[in-house]
DNA sequence: TCAGACATGTAAGTCGTTACATGATTCA
DNA sequence: TGAATCATGTAACGACTTACATGTCTGA
């Protein structure tokens, strides 16, 4: 069976807001959705290609002088199997965390490699949580007061009042896995500590009985 | 530059606590490993012949009348490799959410769509926390009692007391991970209905003005 | 003039799933 | 006897990343 091919609809997602080239795709995911979709080149090209073979997006190449932009624009089918796609049940994604995999291996090594194991990802995960507390206080101001900040209004667009709300509530979605990340690492470290301190004990036990 | 291959991480992990068939690290990490991890027969089978290429594994088969049994016993290069990996910095994996795609695409359609579509998230998301939550519990009481349940001793093997608790906080990762989601999906809710009625208020207005 | 952004693409390799193909054993 | 489980594997496909390759334009 074929698997969804979801870079499709994130490129046909795109581009029912405006025309766009291959390029400007690749720079509006990295500056407004990275925190919860990213693309790369070698996948987005030869995906716009394919658009355009199945009739969903047409290509036209624009000139400014010597440098060439070919600009994507979507058709009346590929609005449709984008809708479409909105549409049908969204599958779970298989999870595969190389974070857990090992912290589920350190229960059979010394009490201090899980510490240090943990530690690590605390620290990775307050760094994503700057920057999302970042992103987010940018965006509530603007909500409140009304007004697209300029580095937001290429990813919100004009009609931008409801999509600024949408794109509030997904950051607010990764706010609140990584502090559910954070509260288990405190949880954790502290239980990884009662250990620690019960195996020293169960050491000395053993050295002066 | 080449990926870090996880699966063979995996194996090596399952390999560590004692010789195993293809099948049966299959079966354990079904079983035991589910929520975090996963592997798949076209993934287990190549990796395991190639582990033993590069002598990080051996194989042994044996019989049981017609029966073989192609049994997997880690190596100490194996056990090496693999404890380099375990102290190696884990990357993070880069993100791709269908869900949250979808979600930021709502924001150009009609508010009760986007509401449809967190409350089927919210649906897969307690099937998800009912799991969880019914495998924490029966760990939990595990530990407590200081009996290893039968179903579990594949899992967590002989040398239990502590692995029992790593694989308690494994679970705990991912209820604290379903809590915050589901919290969202409230959050959530609440938001995208309160921008309903402000609409159809606004509609009203537009039709008796 | 030169760095950095704009712009397009391909090739090689990895990762991973699903479907297919096969056959033995156990137990109800 | 037949379903479930044990058991091993391959082939086809698709997704995705990284590195490579190339060239233009703009502004400090």
């Amino acid at each position: 069976m074929a698997k969804i091919r979801k870079t499709r609809f994130a490129i046909l997602g795109l581009l029912s807001w405006q025309p766009m080239t291959g390029y400007d795709i690749k720079k509006l995911v990295e500056l407004g959705l990275s925190h919860f979709w990213n693309e790369s080149y070698g996948q987005l090209y030869p995906t716009l290609s394919q658009l355009v073979e199945e009739g969903l997006a047409v290509k036209k190449t624009k000139r400014q002088g010597n440098r060439k932009r070919h600009e994507f624009t979507i058709t009346a089918a590929g609005r449709r199997a984008f809708l479409e796609w909105l549409q049908e049940p969204t599958e779970q994604p298989r999870v595969r965390s190389e974070f857990q995999l090992k912290f589920f291996h350190c229960g059979r090594r010394p009490v201090a490699e899980g510490i240090r194991l943990v530690e690590e990802y605390q620290i990775q995960q307050r760094t994503t949580q700057e920057m999302f507390v970042a992103s987010e206080s940018v965006l509530s101001h603007a909500i409140e007061h009304d007004v697209v900040p300029e580095e937001l209004d290429s990813i919100v667009g004009n009609n931008s009042t409801d999509q600024l709300l949408f794109f509030l509530l997904s950051l607010r979605h990764g706010v609140l896995a990584v502090e559910a990340r954070l509260a288990w690492c405190e949880e954790t470290l502290a239980a990884l500590k009662r250990l620690q301190s019960t195996h020293s004990k169960a050491a000395k036990k053993r050295g002066t009985g």
